[in-house]
DNA sequence: ATAAGTATGTTGTTATAACCACATTTTTGA
DNA sequence: TCAAAAATGTGGTTATAACAACATACTTAT
């Protein structure tokens, strides 16, 4: 296991290599290598183990009774995945995950790690506190995007989202971080209704947009 | 400050009064009290502060810039709210916070909670602790409303959220927290749009429902 | 037991998003 | 710089969800 790699992970940050290797060592790091299309976790399960994806990247999904599949996210290279089932330990998995390509994936047996009233080591402390962290980037990311779908139409979704940008450039003009299709999925749209309402919305001067540029206009 | 009354709060689970009432100093706690739809924290600041509903409840919402206003969720008693925010301290809120009721707020100023890299004193790991708990709770809830939603059609969304409760009760045959009106609202349906499709599943023979008992059938 | 109130179901109409097929523009790379 | 590919836009059609208005069933309190 090469220390300094997971050093620049998201989770170890501000980690000493001892430190890490303290960590893997208790927390009975496992290393394993899966091949596409693989299932990694799966639901109704309760594996009690974060992942870290070390390489490759894998898809969270989820598989109904009557045979629908539908993708609900990736998580890259650095990412990690079941961290919030693995510290609620007993909810079962809601989904599946799946290798999307061929990856390697550290796994990291938390159980009880939340049961210790006091920092009881030198990383404990800082690992609580990587978590905290990445699980509060993701409750802003969700929250934001479940704010952006409720709306039924897609105008509302496109202000919703739109303003939100200009919020956070404190600026009515800036790029999105997405092209036309990806923005769609984003907002649970199809992609020609998405740009038909754009181009409306130009015509009627409430914004202007080129590429992945906007500009929000208040008449 | 009434320290048994915090106790009882998530947020403060395990600690023993001196730990609350160190914390409270340590955290610059501040209690407020607001009348119903005072704005308690606004979109585009960066108040830094977690805040805990002590009575009353409070409504998380947005205001674009064209006027339209939107309900994001409530926060009752013992609830906190924000905290991702005070986490992450250089994200601008995005959303409003504003008094559902008359209702007391308690702050806590959260700055710099996250630089120390050990555990300073006998509350902060178990306060980390309980955020992070709080926090991966949360998690789970926004991913799974964010699954159940993001299908386009009424029928798909319905057997998402029924597929996700049957696994949850490890049966096929369960109750639902919610009444005809808050599904729909979970689910961003029309009430009568989503009575409808029950209607049509149940004489497909796909599902048995009254009231809130739901039996899933595979035929 | 009954009336009032609430929740749920039903029907028909309308608005709108998905979908499909294709035109146009932009990007890429040879 | 040109051809191919990718991304984006447009128009027409269809499916479906929202909406409105009302009927029925189920609760609740008196």
């Amino acid at each position: 296991m090469d220390i300094d790699v997971l050093q620049k992970i998201p989770l170890f940050r501000g980690m000493t290599e001892n430190e890490i290797s303290a960590l893997l060592k208790s927390l009975d790091a496992k290393k394993q290598n899966y091949k596409k299309n693989d299932l990694i976790l799966h639901a109704g399960s309760k594996p009690g183990v974060i992942g870290i994806v070390l390489s490759g990247s894998v898809t969270i999904l989820s598989d109904d009774i009557w045979g629908n599949r539908t993708i609900l996210s990736h998580v890259e290279k650095g990412g990690i995945f079941a961290e919030a089932y693995a510290l609620l330990e007993d909810v079962p998995m809601l989904v599946d995950v799946m290798a999307n390509e061929d990856c390697s994936i550290l796994m990291l047996g938390t159980k009880g790690i939340l049961s210790s009233v006091v920092s009881q080591n030198s990383w404990d402390y800082k690992f609580l506190r990587n978590l905290l962290l990445i699980s509060s980037k993701k409750n802003l990311n969700l929250s934001g995007r479940s704010f952006h779908t409720s709306p039924k139409t897609i105008r509302e979704r496109v202000m919703s989202y739109l303003n939100t940008l200009s919020l956070q450039n404190d600026n009515t003009e800036f790029d999105i971080p997405f092209d036309r299709q990806q923005l769609a999925d984003y907002l649970n749209l199809e992609r020609s209704a998405l740009s038909k309402e754009l181009g409306k919305m130009q015509k009627e001067g409430i914004i202007e947009t080129r590429k992945n540029h906007f500009k929000l206009l208040t008449p």
